[in-house]
DNA sequence: ATATTAATTGTCAAACAGACAATTAATATT
DNA sequence: AATATTAATTGTCTGTTTGACAATTAATAT
C-alpha cells in the first residue's frame, strides 16, 4: 500500500499575471527575477508558498510584498506542474490572475524589486513557463470579463464610459460599437452617473460614473452579457 | 535571497469528483480509502503526483487504475492547500472534476479497489476537504455545462432528448420546460437524429441522437446558452 | 375503437441584440 | 459672435431569441 512516507516532495510556487490598464492599452507587471537560475531576467511575480499559508494567502503575500497592495483582485487560475519546468527541482506553481487599478501601483512604487508595466502585446521573453502563463491568464480574462463585471477592478473609483469602453476593446482585442456598449453597460444597473465630468479626452465631457458596490456584490457571480456577438 | 534549498516541500496530490448520470439521478464515484489516515472512510478517487508526472497525468493515470477508463473527460478545478488539510503531513491537492458515462464503469468494475456510485444527494461524509471539494465541482458543473456542451460525455452515445432534458435538470436542481429545452438543444446544432427509437421510457418511444463530432469540437470552447433564465 | 401517455411540433408576445442616425455640449476657429 | 469641430450621448428600427403556453402525433393499454 502507498504510504506517505515514500512519496516525494516537492516546492510549491505561486505566480502572479498582473494586469493594469493605462487608459489605452493593457499591460501586466514584471518584476528581474532576484535568485539562480535565470537571475536579472523578467519574469512574473512569484514565491514560494510558506509552511504556514495557503496558496492564496502565498499570492497575497506575494503582492503585498511586490506592489504594497492589499485587497487585490485575485483568482486562481491553473497548477503548472510539468516535471522539468524549473531546471533546478521539481517546482509546481499555482498561476494566479490579478487585476490591478495601475495609478494605485504607480503611487507606491517599491524600490525593493525592480518592477516594470509592459504592454502585454511588447513584453520581453519570460523565463520558464511564464510566457505560457501570461497567455492562459489573457485568455481567462477574457472569457470571465465577457460574463461578470471584473474589469472595474482595473480603474479608478471614478471612470468615464469611454474610459470602459477602450479597456473592454483591449481585453477583447476587438472593436465594439460605442452606442450600444454604453446603453448595455448602463443597463446593467450597476454604473452610478456623478455629476461631475472629465474633460481630460474631450470637448464635452465625459460623466464619471462610480460602481453601485451593493449591485456589484450581488451580480459578481451572476451572468451578464458584457460582450456583443457572444454566443450565450 | 530566498533560495531553494531553504523552502519547505510538500507531498501533492490530485483528488477527482467523477459525476455520472444513472437516467434519473447524478451521482458521484467514492472509494473507500486503503490507507492510514481515516482507512476505510469514504474519500474521493486519489493519488500523489510521481516523480514523472504532472498532476493532468496523475489524475488520468488515478482514473485509469481505479475505473479502467481511459480518455475521460477531466477538468481542473482547483488547488486545495490549506496547511493543515491532512493530518499526517502538508499535502497539496489538485482537484479535478470527471465526467464519465455510468455504464461503462459498470462495464469495467475493478475488484481492487472498493468503489461505489453515490447519489450527489445522498452521500457519505467525506474525508478531510473531500466534502467541500464536491460542493466546489457541482458549483463548477453547473456553470460550465450551462455555456458549453459537455453533459453529452455522461451519456452513451446514443441518448434521447427526454434523458438528456432530466440530465439537465439534475445538473442545475430546476425545472426545465420540456418544450422549449428540446427545441433550444437542437437549434445548437449539434445533434445528428437517427432513425432509431428508444422505446422503453414512452408508448411513443423517443428518437436516438448522436453528437456530431465535428460541431462539438468546434463548439466546445464556444459560449452557448443551454440554461433558461441565464441572464447573459 | 377508444383512452392514455409521453414525445414532438407549433404559436406568440415581450425582450434583446446589433446596425446605424441624430442630437447634444462643449471647445476651437474664423 | 457666429460657425466649425469633436466626442459623448441618446434614439430608432429590424431581425432574432426567449420563454410561456397549446396543439398534435405516435405509439401502447383498455
Amino acid at each position: 500500500m502507498i504510504e506517505y512516507s515514500r512519496q516525494p516532495h516537492y516546492l510549491v510556487a505561486v505566480d502572479c499575471i498582473v494586469f493594469g490598464f493605462d487608459g489605452e492599452h493593457l499591460k501586466i507587471l514584471l518584476v528581474k527575477r532576484g535568485l539562480e537560475p535565470e537571475i536579472n531576467k523578467w519574469s512574473l511575480m512569484g514565491g514560494f508558498v510558506g509552511a504556514e499559508e495557503s496558496p492564496d494567502d502565498a499570492a497575497n503575500r506575494v503582492l503585498k510584498k511586490m506592489t504594497g497592495l492589499e485587497g487585490v483582485y485575485l483568482e486562481q487560475m491553473q497548477i503548472y506542474g510539468e516535471p522539468n519546468r524549473d531546471p533546478i527541482e521539481r517546482t509546481l506553481s499555482v498561476g494566479y490572475f490579478a487585476l490591478i487599478d495601475i495609478h494605485k501601483y504607480e503611487a507606491q512604487l517599491n524600490d525593493d524589486y525592480e518592477a516594470e508595466w509592459f504592454l502585454i502585446n511588447d513584453r520581453p521573453k519570460l523565463i520558464f513557463d511564464h510566457n505560457q502563463m501570461v497567455a492562459d491568464a489573457r485568455k481567462k480574462l477574457r472569457y470571465k470579463a465577457a460574463l461578470h463585471p471584473i474589469l472595474f477592478e482595473m480603474l479608478p473609483k471614478k471612470f468615464t464610459i469611454p474610459q470602459l469602453h477602450i479597456l473592454f476593446e483591449e481585453v477583447n482585442d476587438t472593436k465594439i460599437d460605442t452606442r450600444n456598449f454604453s446603453r448595455k453597460i448602463t443597463s446593467t444597473g450597476l454604473l452610478i452617473k456623478l455629476a461631475e465630468k472629465d474633460r481630460t479626452g474631450s470637448k464635452k465631457g465625459a460623466f464619471y460614473f462610480k460602481l453601485d458596490k451593493k449591485k456589484y456584490a450581488a451580480n459578481a457571480q451572476a451572468f451578464l452579457n458584457l460582450m456583443p456577438n457572444l454566443k450565450v
